[in-house]
DNA sequence: ATACATTTTGGGTAGTTGTGGGTAAAACTC
DNA sequence: GAGTTTTACCCACAACTACCCAAAATGTAT
């Protein structure tokens, strides 16, 4: 295969239906590998938007969360707010997956939708929510885009 | 199977009933190995809720309660009090457990609960607890949580 | 521009799941 | 050992979910 692998850029305009299921882009779906197996993992996002992981990338999420001991309240605290909200799903023929009803509310989803690539995960946004945060952090971010600069090359 | 076995996420909204019995989401008893014989370990969890692990992973939390020596006092109450409330069952037909009428005092727990998937074993909450909890650590937390956060990539 | 193929969207149906309750066996009490 | 309580197992119903089919929309090639 020439392209990378589960490796999510451009953007895209969808929209949910009345039971809450979402197209994921055909060109994401090639991009998968099939060690997926058709499966991605959503959960809620650090923005107010909804984060969609491979499958595969996410269990190495959960093997990090393992060896963290429940005898420490931190640890109990960190482990339920990452997992607590996660779920994973598995396409349909048509390419769906179905969202569940607190990350709908939480990304405060209605029926149109932005989906967009993130390198390594997914954004599904609702177009109004990200436009407001843009605004909000666009002065803050110019300053720090700097800071970045010493880590990336561009 | 495709999914990871005997790894739990998300959160589910359930109810006890006047049996004092509850359902096992069927995700969580789908991705259940089948060396578990439809049998959890429900224990009485370090916060005011009930942990449940399959009885595979419990046989394994007893291996290494095997190796504290009962010298130390310490010892010697934290293995009495993690081993005492402990009772092995099986999930029926309609894939319902029974609690003990002491774990459900212990947490709590009325006729609403929330089952939290914590990776490698479940927590069973009364909604107000947890709610109470979270409020609690929420500042304690902020600063450890940075660390984990950063350790754990997301 | 037209025909064909792929992709997105909408909706119907059968099977699964969660919940309540009934009954018989088992355990416990006096 | 008889009566009472508890536990284990079963059935039934309502709500939900997964799966399938089909139409509409978009993209591609000739």
């Amino acid at each position: 295969m020439t392209v990378n692998q589960n490796t999510f850029t451009g953007e895209y305009s969808y929209s949910v239906d009345s039971k809450g299921r979402i197209n994921i882009p055909a060109k994401y779906r090639q991009v998968l590998s099939a060690d997926n197996e058709s499966t991605f993992v959503i959960t809620r996002g650090q923005d107010a938007c909804i984060w969609v992981y491979p499958a595969a990338a996410w269990k190495q999420i959960e093997d990090q969360l393992k060896h963290l001991s429940s005898l420490k309240q931190v640890n109990r605290s960190f482990v339920r707010s990452t997992v607590r909200h996660a779920a994973s799903v598995k396409y349909d023929k048509q390419g769906r997956i179905a969202l569940t009803p607190y990350l709908i509310d939480y990304a405060s989803l209605e029926n149109e939708v932005l989906i967009i690539g993130m390198v390594n995960k997914i954004e599904i946004w609702n177009p109004a929510q990200l436009e407001k945060i843009e605004q909000e952090t666009k002065d803050i971010n110019a300053a720090e885009f700097d800071e970045l600069a010493n880590q990336i090359i561009l």
